[in-house]
DNA sequence: ATAGCCAATGTG
DNA sequence: ACATTGGCTATG
C-alpha cells in the first residue's frame, strides 16, 4: 500500500489553498483500534453502477472483529453514504494506496455468501455482462431477522400427492461413465481451462468404487468433496456438520434400469464421480420418480442435490417423490410462492448444511447447497428458465457452471431436448441418456397427424365446424374409456410470414432474420437488419409468393365440447390451473403448461391448432411446438394401453414428425445443425442491445468488440431501438467483455439512458 | 447514485 | 462579501 496515488490530483486545485485532498473523515467517527488479525475486509458493496462493479477494501474495527465473517453482510460508508455489501474476505492488507474507512456494522454474523456463490456470482455476471451485484440479489432473499435468530427448525416440503413410481423392465447396463473430460467443455473460448481440475474422478477414494451398491456409508472424505476445490469446508463452521451420509440408500438403479445407460449413471453418483447426461425421460408419470431416486442416491454418498423444475406444479410432483422416497425430512423445497420468512428459514437451512437435497424453481439455481454433488434441471426448455431480471441469467447455464466448477455430476432431463442441450453432448460436455426404442415404443402412445394437407389443418382450425375427422373419431374412442386432453395454444401470436407453397419460415438473405410486413402495401423487411427484400423466394422449394402463417387459436375446443353433449369439460389454463383430474370420461381443455394429471394417464390427447405454435415469430417455435406436444402426449397412456394422440398439423413438417415418432434427439441434432448453418444461438453467441439510438450508438462507441463481431440491425423495439451482435462461440467471452467494460465507460461517463444488454436471449425471432 | 469540492454566477 | 448553482471527480 501506500505507494504513489497514480490517478488523481493533477494539477487542479486553486490557488493558496490547503493541500488537504482528502480529509481523515471516518478516523473520528470510530475511534477504536482495529482487528489485530486481518484487518483488511474486502467487500462487495451493493451498487447499481458498472464501474464500480469490484470489491473495495475496508479496516475491521477491533470491536466487529469476530462478527466480520467471510461471507457475512456488512453496512459500509461509500462515496459518503450508508450501503449494504458482503464481507468477502478478510485479509492481511490492502492494495489500496489511499485510507481506508471502517466497516459501519456487521449486520449479522450470519455467513450468507458462501464462496463458492460468491465465485459464482462473479462468473454468471461475467458471462452474461453484468454486474455481481445483480447477480447477488438474484442469489441471496432478503434477510429476515426474526427467523435468522430462531435455531433452523426441521425443513419440510409440501404435500401433494402423485408422482413416480414403479420401475420398469431392466435394461442391459454397460453405458457411460460420463464423468468425462471437459477440456474447455462447452465453451471452446478457454474460460474455463485455468480452473482447477473440475473433474470428479479423482477423488474416488473409498472403498464404494462401483461394485456394491449398498455399502454407502462412507465417512465423507472428510468433507473434502469438491475436487473443484471451492473452500468451502473452511467458511463453513460448525454448520457444515456431519449430516452423515444417509444409510438408507435406495437400492441399485431402481427405474432407471428403464435406460441403458441409467445403471451406469447412478453408480457415478454413488460413487461421487461426476456423471453428466442429457436425458430423454420415458413418457408417463415416472419422471419425479426418477430424479428423485438419483438425488437420493447422490445423497447417499454424502453429497448435497440441487434440482431445478419450471414451476410450482412440477415442483409438488417432484416433491411429493422426494417425500416418498426419503421422508419429508431430508429435503426442502424453494419456490417465489412462500412468503419472505418461510422462504428465508428454508434458504437458511440450505445455507447451513442443515438440509442438503434441494428442489425449487428458477430461483433456487444459486441455492447454496452444501457439497454440491448433483445438480438437475427438468424441461429445460421451458422459457420460465430464463430469469428475467438482469443480468438475465439461464437457470441451464447458471446449473452446467455450478457443476463444472464443483465438480457435481449434472442431469439435464426433460420429455423433449432442447438445441442447448443437445450442443453440450456435442461437445461431450454431457452423455446422452435415453432408453431403447423397444422401451419406449411401448410406452408412448399411438401419434399421428390430422390434415394430410395444411389447407385442411388449417380451415380445420380457423372453422372449427370441420375438425378433421380423425380428431372426433379419436375423441370418442378415447372418451369411452377416460379423459381426453384437449391442447389448445393461447391467443395473441403474432403473425410471420412463409413461404405459400411449403411454408417454412421467411427469412432475411442477409442475416437470417424473420421477414415480416409492416403493412399489407410494404416490401417483407427483415426484423432484425430492416433490409428490405422485394425478391423473396423460397429457398426451399423456390415458391416466389408469401403468407402469413398464423391463424388465431380459438373456442376449437368449446366447438368440440358441444359435439360431445353429456361429457364433463373442465378447463386447465391462465388464470385458473387445474393440477389433477379422475380416470373418468371428461374432455380436459387446457393451455400448453397447464395439463392436468390424469389418473391413470389420459386416454388420448388433441393437439390442436399446430398452426399457431409452429407459426410463432420466434426462432425456438419449432422446437417449442414440439416440447409443448411431446409435454402432453407423455400425459397418455402407452399405447399398449390403447392411448392414442393426434396433432393437428401437417405430418411433413419436422417437428411433426419428430412427435410422431418420438424422436426429439434427431429434430435437436438437426435444429442445432440449421443454427450453425444459419448461425444462430446455441451455435453462435449472440448479444442484443435496446435502449435509446443514441444510447445504444454509444454503448457500440465505446465497447471494444471482438474482431469477429457481425452487427445486424438496429431495428426498431417496443422501447427505442435493438441491436444484436453475432460472434463465433470462441468469442462469447470476449464480446461479454466488450460489453461490460463499455458499460462500465458509460456509467463512468454518466452518458444517459440505460441499455439493456441480453446475452443469448431466450426468444429471438 | 451521491457527497464534496471548486469556480462561476447571482444578490444586497 | 456572501449565498447559490453547476460541473467535475471519486467512491476503499
Amino acid at each position: 500500500m501506500a505507494g504513489a496515488t497514480s490517478q488523481q490530483a493533477p494539477a487542479r486545485r486553486k490557488g493558496g489553498a490547503g493541500p488537504a485532498r482528502r480529509k481523515p473523515r471516518s478516523a473520528a467517527r470510530d475511534r477504536g483500534p482495529d482487528a489485530a488479525v486481518l484487518p483488511v475486509a474486502r467487500v462487495a458493496v451493493d451498487i447499481p453502477l458498472a464501474h464500480l462493479d469490484r470489491p473495495f477494501d475496508y479496516l475491521v474495527p477491533e470491536r466487529l472483529a469476530g462478527q466480520a465473517v467471510p461471507g457475512c453482510r456488512v453496512r459500509v460508508r461509500f462515496a459518503g453514504q450508508l450501503t449494504d455489501g458482503y464481507l468477502l474476505e478478510r485479509v492481511a492488507a490492502s492494495e489500496h494506496p489511499g485510507q481506508l474507512a471502517r466497516l459501519e456494522r456487521v449486520v449479522s454474523p450470519e455467513p450468507v455468501l458462501s464462496p463458492e456463490i460468491a465465485a459464482l456470482a462473479r462468473e454468471v455476471a461475467d458471462r452474461y455482462a453484468g454486474t455481481m451485484a445483480d447477480v447477488l440479489r438474484l442469489a441471496v432473499p432478503p434477510r429476515h431477522a426474526r427467523t435468522e435468530s430462531m435455531a433452523a427448525p426441521s425443513a419440510g416440503g409440501e404435500p401433494d400427492a402423485a408422482g413416480g413410481r414403479e420401475s420398469g423392465g431392466s435394461a442391459p447396463a454397460g453405458g457411460p461413465d460420463s464423468a468425462g473430460r471437459d477440456p474447455a467443455g462447452r465453451d471452446p473460448a478457454g474460460r474455463d481451462p485455468a480452473r482447477r481440475d473440475p473433474v470428479g474422478p479423482v477423488l474416488v477414494t473409498g472403498p464404494e468404487a462401483a461394485g456394491v451398491p449398498e455399502a454407502a456409508g462412507v465417512p465423507e472424505a472428510a468433507g473434502v468433496p469438491e475436487a473443484a476445490g471451492v473452500p468451502e469446508a473452511a467458511a463453513v463452521p460448525a454448520t457444515a456438520d456431519p449430516a452423515s451420509p444417509d444409510p438408507a440408500r435406495p437400492a441399485g438403479p431402481g427405474p432407471w434400469s428403464r435406460y441403458p445407460a441409467g445403471p451406469a449413471f447412478l453408480d457415478g453418483l454413488a460413487s461421487r464421480r461426476a456423471p453428466r447426461a442429457v436425458w430423454s425421460a420415458l413418457p408417463g408419470p415416472q419422471w419425479p420418480g426418477e430424479i428423485a431416486w438419483a438425488a437420493a442416491t447422490a445423497a447417499a454418498a454424502g453429497r448435497g442435490v440441487l434440482m431445478v423444475v419450471p414451476d410450482a406444479r412440477d415442483l409438488s410432483l417432484l416433491d411429493a417423490a422426494l417425500t416418498r422416497l426419503l421422508g419429508p425430512d431430508r429435503h426442502v423445497t424453494l419456490s417465489a410462492g412462500l412468503g419472505p420468512a418461510e422462504r428465508y428459514r428454508r434458504w437458511l437451512a440450505v445455507r447451513r448444511g442443515t438440509v442438503r437435497i434441494v428442489a425449487g424453481t428458477r430461483a433456487a439455481m444459486f441455492a447454496p447447497v452444501v457439497n454440491l454433488g448433483l445438480v438437475v434441471i427438468w424441461d429445460d426448455g421451458d422459457d420460465l428458465h430464463a430469469e428475467p431480471r438482469a443480468p438475465y441469467p439461464h437457470a441451464r447455464d447458471v446449473l452446467a457452471l455450478r457443476a463444472h466448477r464443483t465438480g457435481a455430476a449434472a442431469l439435464i432431463g426433460g420429455f423433449t431436448r432442447t438445441a442447448e442441450a443437445t450442443g453440450l453432448v456435442a461437445s461431450g460436455w454431457a452423455r446422452p441418456l435415453a432408453a431403447g426404442r423397444a422401451v419406449l415404443r411401448d410406452r408412448m402412445p399411438q401419434i399421428r397427424a390430422a390434415g394430410a394437407d395444411s389447407e385442411l389443418a388449417r380451415d380445420a382450425v380457423a372453422q372449427s365446424a370441420r375438425l378433421p375427422s380423425l380428431v372426433l373419431r379419436t375423441a370418442r374412442a378415447g372418451l369411452a374409456s377416460g379423459p381426453v386432453l384437449v391442447q389448445v395454444p393461447r391467443r395473441g401470436y403474432l403473425a410471420t410470414l412463409g413461404c405459400a407453397r411449403c411454408r417454412a419460415r421467411a427469412r432475411c438473405a442477409a442475416c437470417g432474420g424473420p421477414l415480416s410486413l409492416a403493412h399489407a402495401e410494404a416490401a417483407p423487411a427483415c426484423g432484425w437488419c430492416a433490409a428490405d427484400d422485394p425478391h423473396w423466394r423460397c429457398p426451399h422449394c423456390a415458391h416466389p409468393g408469401l403468407r402469413a402463417l398464423v391463424t388465431g387459436a380459438g373456442r376449437t375446443a368449446e366447438e368440440l365440447g358441444h359435439a360431445f353433449p353429456g361429457i364433463p369439460l373442465i378447463e386447465s389454463g391462465g388464470a385458473g390451473p387445474v393440477t389433477a383430474v379422475p380416470g373418468s370420461p371428461a374432455l380436459v381443455v387446457a393451455t400448453p403448461g397447464a395439463e392436468p394429471r390424469a389418473a391413470g394417464g389420459y386416454a388420448a390427447a388433441l393437439l390442436l391448432d399446430g398452426w399457431a405454435l409452429l407459426g410463432r415469430p420466434s426462432l425456438r417455435a419449432a422446437e417449442e411446438a414440439l416440447r409443448r406436444w411431446l409435454n402432453a402426449a407423455a400425459l397418455v397412456r402407452g399405447a399398449a394401453a390403447g392411448g392414442q394422440v393426434v396433432v393437428v398439423a401437417d405430418a411433413s413438417i419436422p417437428a411433426v414428425q419428430a412427435l410422431i415418432r418420438w424422436d426429439p434427439v434427431t429434430h435437436a441434432e438437426r435444429e442445432l445443425a440449421e443454427r450453425e448453418q444459419l448461425r444462430f444461438p446455441p451455435a453462435v453467441r449472440m448479444a442484443s442491445l435496446t435502449g435509446s439510438p443514441d444510447a445504444v450508438d454509444g454503448l457500440l462507441a465505446a465497447a471494444e468488440l471482438p474482431a469477429a463481431v457481425e452487427l445486424l440491425g438496429p431495428v426498431e423495439a417496443p422501447d427505442g431501438v435493438q441491436m444484436l451482435l453475432r460472434v463465433p462461440r470462441s468469442a462469447g467471452v470476449a464480446l461479454a467483455a466488450a460489453l461490460r467494460g463499455a458499460q462500465a465507460a458509460r456509467s463512468a461517463r454518466k452518458e444517459p439512458g440505460p441499455v439493456r444488454v441480453q446475452l443469448d436471449p431466450a426468444e429471438l425471432s
